[in-house]
DNA sequence: ACTAACCGCGAAACCGCTTTCACGGCTTAT
DNA sequence: ATAAGCCGTGAAAGCGGTTTCGCGGTTAGT
C-alpha cells in the first residue's frame, strides 16, 4: 500500500520532535522554538504530509464543513440565481480552507434528514438560501450553530444575513417608470411569501406615497416568479386598466411573460407599455426588445454570505450586509 | 452543556450490552440477537442517539462525503444546467445517506487544493462536472477512487460516466432542418473542447453522410457556447452564404444569438432561415418566436450520476449511461 | 541567593466509533 | 465421549489528530 499517508508519527520523528509539537506547528502555535518549527516544516514538506481532516475534525470538534441548505421545493438550483450564489459562497469558503456540503432538500420542520444532520455538529456551520420558515433556523441559532441567511428573514432575529436592497430596487424601477412619462404603473409581485417580493413591492409603494398617489387596488398583483404568472397578469391588467403605460415585474420571468402577451395581443413595448424586470437575468440581456432590468450582484451576494460566515467562525460580531442595485436600462422602457 | 448528545458508552449502559454490540446493531449486522438488539434500538430511540459521523468516519474509512468537482473555468454553476444536474445528484445521494461536497474550482493540475483533497481520502468518490481534461482523473482512477463523469471523457478509458445522446441530438435537430425543406443548413458548435460539442457536430454531419452531400467547409463554424458568439456567427454565415435557410446551434443561447442577429437585419425567423437549439432551456421555451429545441432530461442525468457513484461504492460494475434527447418543436423551425 | 513566574516541550489522555480477536457455550461430526 | 466448528458477545486496540498537564530549565523579583 503505497498510499498510506504519513502520520504526525513519522513527521514527528523524522523531525526528531513529538506529536505535540507537530500539531503546534501546523495549527500555527507560535510558541515553538524556529529552529524546530523549521524540521517540522521541512519533514512536511519532504514527506508530502497532508493533514487527515476527519482526524483532526473528531479531536478538535471543528469539521471544516460548511453546509449550505437549499429549501427545495422544487430545484431552485435550476435557477441560474442560486446556482451562482452558492458558486461565489463555496469559492470564498474554500479559500479559508472550509468546504461547502450540499444539502438540497425540502426543510422546514424540526425533523428530518436535514435538521437531524445541522443539528448534529457535523458542520461547523450553515448557510440557508430561499427560505420559507424561520422556525429551523431559530432552532439552530439557539443551540449555537453560526448561521447565515441569504435573503431577509420574516422574524426580526438576530441571525446573520445578506441580501440584496429590494425596496431600493423596486423603488428605482418604479421611478424609472414615471421618470419615463408613465402615469399608470402596475406591479406583477412575486411570491408574497417571500421578503424579497414583500420589499419589492414596498420600494414601488414608496414612489407613489411620496408623491401622494395611491396606486389603484388593482394594479398591485401578486404572480409567483414564473413567466405563465407574468402573461396571466399582464392579461387580467390590461383588460381591467386599457390605459395601463407601465409594468414592474418583480422577476425577469414574469416580465418576459408580460412581454409575451402584449407582443401577442400587438401592443407595442415599450411604445405603449414599458416594462422593467428584476435581476438582469440572461434572458434580459437577450431578449428583443432588451428588458430594462434591476440588476443585483449575484457573485456578491454568495461572497457576502461566505465571508459572513468566515466572520461568525471567527467570533467577530457580524451585520446583516445588504448590497446596492443597479438600474440597467434597455429598450422595454 | 445540555447539547452533548450521547455516546455509544451511554447506549450501551442503558441497553445493558457492550459498545462493540451497539455498534454492530447500528451497523446492520444481523448477527446480534434479537431481544438484545431490541434493546440497543430502545435506547438508541429513547435518548435520541445520532451516530457522530466524523468518529465513524475516522475508524471505518469512510466518511460518507461525495465530491461534485466542478471545473469553473466560469461560474458554471450560474447556468441552470449545472445546478440542475448538482440538484439530482444531491437528491439521490442522500437517500443513501451520502452528503454532497462542493468543489467550485479550477482544476486540471495534480496539484492545488481540489486535487489534494481529493486523494487524500477525505472523500468516498467524486463526480465530475464540465471536465476540460482527462489527466487528474485518470490519476485519480488509478487510486482507486469511485469516480463518475459528468458528460464522456476524452479518453476512452473505462471511467463511468454519463451523457445525454448529444449525437442523437444532433442528428435529430439536422434532420428536422432537413425535414422542414432547408437546403443550405449551417452548424454553430461549442467549444469544440467539450466531447459534447464534437458528438452534436458529429450528429450533423451524419445526416449529410446519409445523403451523400457534404456540407461546405464554410457551414460549419465554433462557437463557444455564449449569446455573443451565435450573433457573430450567424453574421459571418449570412455575409458568406446568403442562401442559408437554416441554423443548427449546439446550445439555446446561441441560437438566441443568430435569432437575434437575423431579425436585427430584417431576416424572417422562421420564414428565410430555421433554427434549433439544444438544451431546451427556459429561454427556448419563453422566446419568441418560441425556439425549436433539443430537450435533455437534465435531472435525469444527475440522478444517473448519483445513482452510478451509489452503484460503485456498493462495488458493482457499472456501464456507462447515455440518455436519450427529445426534439421539441416550436416556431423557429 | 531564594522563591516565583514563565517558557518550550513531551507524555499521555482523549474524541466517538469500528473491528479484530478470543472466549464460553453449543451443536455437529467422528 | 471427544475433537472440531460455530455463534453471539465483550474487551481492547486502534483510526490520526488535539489538548491538558506537568516537568526541567530560565529569567525575573526582592
Amino acid at each position: 500500500m503505497p498510499n498510506s499517508r504519513p502520520t504526525y508519527a513519522v513527521i514527528a520523528k523524522a523531525a526528531n520532535v513529538s506529536e505535540a509539537t507537530v500539531s503546534r506547528v501546523l495549527n500555527g502555535d507560535d510558541s515553538v522554538h524556529p529552529e524546530r518549527a523549521k524540521r517540522v516544516n521541512d519533514a512536511v514538506e519532504k514527506l508530502g504530509y497532508k493533514k487527515n481532516r476527519v482526524a483532526s475534525a473528531l479531536a478538535s470538534g471543528r469539521t471544516n464543513l460548511i453546509a449550505v441548505v437549499i429549501d427545495d421545493h422544487l430545484s431552485v438550483l435550476g435557477d441560474p440565481f442560486w446556482g451562482t450564489v452558492t458558486s461565489g459562497v463555496s469559492r470564498v469558503l474554500m479559500e479559508d480552507g472550509l468546504q461547502t456540503v450540499l444539502m438540497v432538500s425540502p426543510v422546514g420542520s424540526l425533523e428530518g434528514g436535514v435538521a437531524h444532520y445541522l443539528k448534529s455538529g457535523e458542520v461547523d456551520g450553515a448557510i440557508f438560501f430561499a427560505l420559507h420558515s424561520d422556525i429551523l433556523v431559530n432552532n439552530l441559532k439557539k443551540q449555537g450553530l453560526p448561521l447565515v441567511i441569504t435573503g431577509t428573514p420574516h422574524s426580526s432575529n438576530d441571525i446573520a444575513f445578506v441580501d440584496t436592497d429590494n425596496f431600493g430596487g423596486g423603488y428605482a424601477a418604479t421611478k424609472h417608470l414615471v421618470g419615463q412619462g408613465c402615469k399608470k404603473i402596475a406591479i406583477i409581485t412575486g411570491d408574497i411569501g417571500t421578503t424579497a417580493a414583500k420589499q419589492r413591492l414596498d420600494g414601488y409603494l414608496q414612489v407613489f406615497r411620496e408623491t401622494g398617489h395611491v396606486p389603484a387596488k388593482g394594479l398591485i398583483c401578486e404572480g409567483d416568479y414564473s413567466f405563465e404568472s407574468g402573461k396571466a397578469h399582464a392579461k387580467k391588467l390590461l383588460a381591467a386598466h386599457p390605459d395601463l403605460d407601465g409594468i414592474f415585474a418583480s422577476n425577469d420571468l414574469m416580465a418576459m411573460g408580460a412581454i409575451a402577451y402584449l407582443q401577442d395581443e400587438g401592443i407595442d413595448v415599450p411604445g405603449q407599455i414599458k416594462i422593467v424586470g428584476f435581476d438582469d437575468s440572461l434572458i434580459a440581456q437577450t431578449a428583443r426588445p432588451g428588458l430594462t432590468s434591476v440588476r443585483q450582484d449575484v457573485v456578491a451576494l454568495g461572497e457576502a454570505a461566505g465571508n459572513l460566515m468566515i466572520a461568525q467562525l471567527n467570533g467577530e460580531e457580524v451585520e446583516p450586509v445588504i448590497l446596492p442595485t443597479e438600474l440597467v436600462v434597455r429598450a422595454s422602457a
